[in-house]
DNA sequence: TAGTGTGAACGTTTTCACAGCT
DNA sequence: AGCTGTGAAAACGTTCACACTA
């Protein structure tokens, strides 16, 4: 018995949520097949690239007919552990943060927003999406009670490595910041990073010197 | 005079806004000098990688010293194009585009917030981080009047390929959408996507059959 | 016929290791 | 003595082209 089951690539996990998308989209339209050409138009991809990607998953498409859109949304979604519908903790509610829950409060699949944090008196006690934001105080205690999985940081910069290394000493093992630092984790946490401002910069850095294509 | 002056990699350029961050970092601890690895910490990233990466900008540290801060920083803007200035103009001024205009009107470097464009009547005419929100109709009129050079779609997804094309028409070159849709665009433009529900659901990937280390 | 699954080629990105400069 | 800059190698990711199959 070897260990290596699924040796899923990085890269092709960041592509499997547009996939998932691209399926739901022709699910809409009664499509109840659909060929890898079709799905990597959709999902902006190359369709050899997609069907690396699936083959990965161990897929079994019809050759000749494509892929049943259905059964392949069912087992990219087990894939990606969708079934779980995990629980997620925004911590900083300002501006993003606020933005941040009624955004995703509005019902994706696969996870849902559990619990609201914030560490200003002024803001904790309020309602923000159907949910009171507790205090930042509590955070552990809050993490325990809901089964919090995933975290969202939407703090000031100087507050996040203070704020994620709470987080990971109460359990979460996921977190998506919006601070702009290098946060710093034990092996087994995973980070994602989004950062407004280095886009925009990576964008003009095309701008000022002529274009080509980006992605 | 042959034509290719620059190459630099784009994974590289993908990184550059950390290293400048990490700069500013030290700067503001009245350093004026730091080595590769004291960059490399700061910025999150191995030091032979942050050495290379440099060296792709002809870049001149010294020697058994490191680099000049001052001088590093200097030329890391320049390489980014950040003089320029860029107007960035913001579509769609829903919950999520409000918290955008007030998060990046906040003053960073390298562009600047200069319009607000939204489809619906009751929020154009409102003012919003020190804006008047104007028509989405006058979408091309605002793009030259501002010279806007960068746009932020953070429209429904349904209005994102729409809103897309008519930015490409105006001469926008950069875009950033948050809409979960693969745009299509013209050589020459740039895309960046951010995806708030992917961004989750790649995290919860590594949760339901354990984890790794992830960036 | 139409479309998958994949070996092999390719290109890119990262790491290693060390020569060379100050 | 210390740290940069970079050749050479390894790892990784993508594309090509086509054998195979329903």
């Amino acid at each position: 018995m070897s260990e290596h089951e699924r040796e899923v690539p990085a890269a092709t996990i960041a592509r499997l949520p547009r996939y998932l998308r691209a399926l739901d989209e022709l699910a809409g339209q009664a499509a109840t097949t659909a060929s890898s050409e079709q799905l990597a138009e959709l999902a902006g991809v190359g369709s050899p690239l997609l069907r690396r990607d699936l083959s990965h998953l161990g897929s079994h498409g019809v050759r000749g007919v494509g892929y049943d859109v259905a059964q392949l949304r069912e087992q990219m979604a087990s894939a990606l552990g969708l079934a779980a519908d995990l629980a997620v903790l925004i911590i900083g509610i300002g501006n993003l943060g606020h933005a941040l829950a009624s955004y995703m409060a509005g019902g994706r699949v696969g996870y849902r927003v559990a619990a609201l944090v914030d560490a200003d008196p002024r803001v904790v006690g309020t309602e923000v999406a159907g949910l009171t934001v507790e205090d930042e105080r509590d955070l552990a205690e809050v993490v325990r009670r809901e089964r919090v999985a995933l975290a969202v940081i939407a703090t000031p910069s100087e507050a996040a490595q203070q704020v994620c290394g709470r987080l990971v000493d109460a359990g979460v093992t996921g977190i998506l910041t919006f601070a702009p630092v290098a946060l710093r984790v034990p092996p087994g946490v995973g980070v994602r990073s989004v950062d407004l401002a280095s886009e925009l910069q990576i964008l003009a850095f095309r701008v000022h010197g002529e274009a080509g294509q980006g992605s």
